[in-house]
DNA sequence: TCTTGACATAAAGTTAGCTTTAGGTATTAA
DNA sequence: TTAATACCTAAAGCTAACTTTATGTCAAGA
């Protein structure tokens, strides 16, 4: 059993913040001592993994908090959770592949400025790159359908 | 050059959120006609690929803003520029690579749940798994130094 | 006994990034 | 000429996810 201190060193939350989850709701099963005090065990450790893991992905504290409330139903809950997994795994990997595309722009924009500096000035590297992007990078930037 | 509402329609964002990026003067180069109306170039629109490609990296809109400010003082701003950009080649490698943690932890429950789905309970997928998680995966979620 | 430190609560405050509202102008179509 | 449409501004409002503040309890050490 652990302290909210502890758990804050643990995890690298603040304190209010792991106070905050518990208010919201994400923390259903966290004991406290006869004083008031929350005692946190490894189940509820397992929990806030998820929680961070879930909130890395996006997910809003709310929809965390409808998932929780499903896991304390049961088993009649089961295929609700698993769809709502597999929807968060479709998430992550369009934010795996946003971030990709983004990440090409930048490493061009990297390149770009290497360029520019080797020269004192952006002209050479600009004339090289007439319309501001290449067309392949531009491509991927491109949102009308 | 186009209107506002034609750049709405081919960035897919709001008039308004157009209106405020260049209130917060990230469209420093952005022309008007006579009577006031916005006429955004094909500079303007590379500007604006440049920002949802920086928000999309998770880059806050001040300081896309003092990016903007550095492009308008010329080549002075260069290295800072270039420095810039390496800083958030970094920043989308280390999201990426958290995405791909949360996508194992993700992965893993929708295998978790589709055996409990099968077996119409979690007794026994609890029962292969009894810390919740396995070793591995717990071990990408481990926060302690 | 007194003070220190870690815990508790409720409620107000903060920040970013829009979004909405209210009111006005200018051009075009009937 | 009127009505619709697309633009404009300033300012207020909104939401999520904390964070801070003010106040109080409780157990342990000097």
């Amino acid at each position: 059993m652990y302290t909210i201190g502890e758990i804050s060193k643990m995890f690298n939350l603040p304190i209010p913040t792991l106070r905050y989850y518990d208010k919201e709701g994400l923390l259903l099963e966290l004991e406290r001592d006869k004083s008031g005090i929350r005692k946190f065990n490894n189940q509820n450790i397992e929990t806030l993994r998820l929680i961070e893991c879930l909130k890395k992905s996006g997910m809003q504290i709310k929809d965390i908090k409808e998932f929780i409330g499903w896991c304390s139903l049961g088993d009649k809950t089961i295929s609700k959770r698993k769809e709502m997994f597999l929807k968060q795994k479709e998430n992550i990997e369009n934010q795996i592949k946003e971030l990709e595309k983004a990440l090409a722009m930048i490493e061009f924009k990297c390149w770009y400025y290497e360029e520019a500096e080797k020269d004192g000035n952006e002209k050479r590297v600009k004339s090289i790159t007439p319309n501001g992007l290449p067309e392949n990078i531009k491509k991927l930037y491109e949102n009308a359908h």
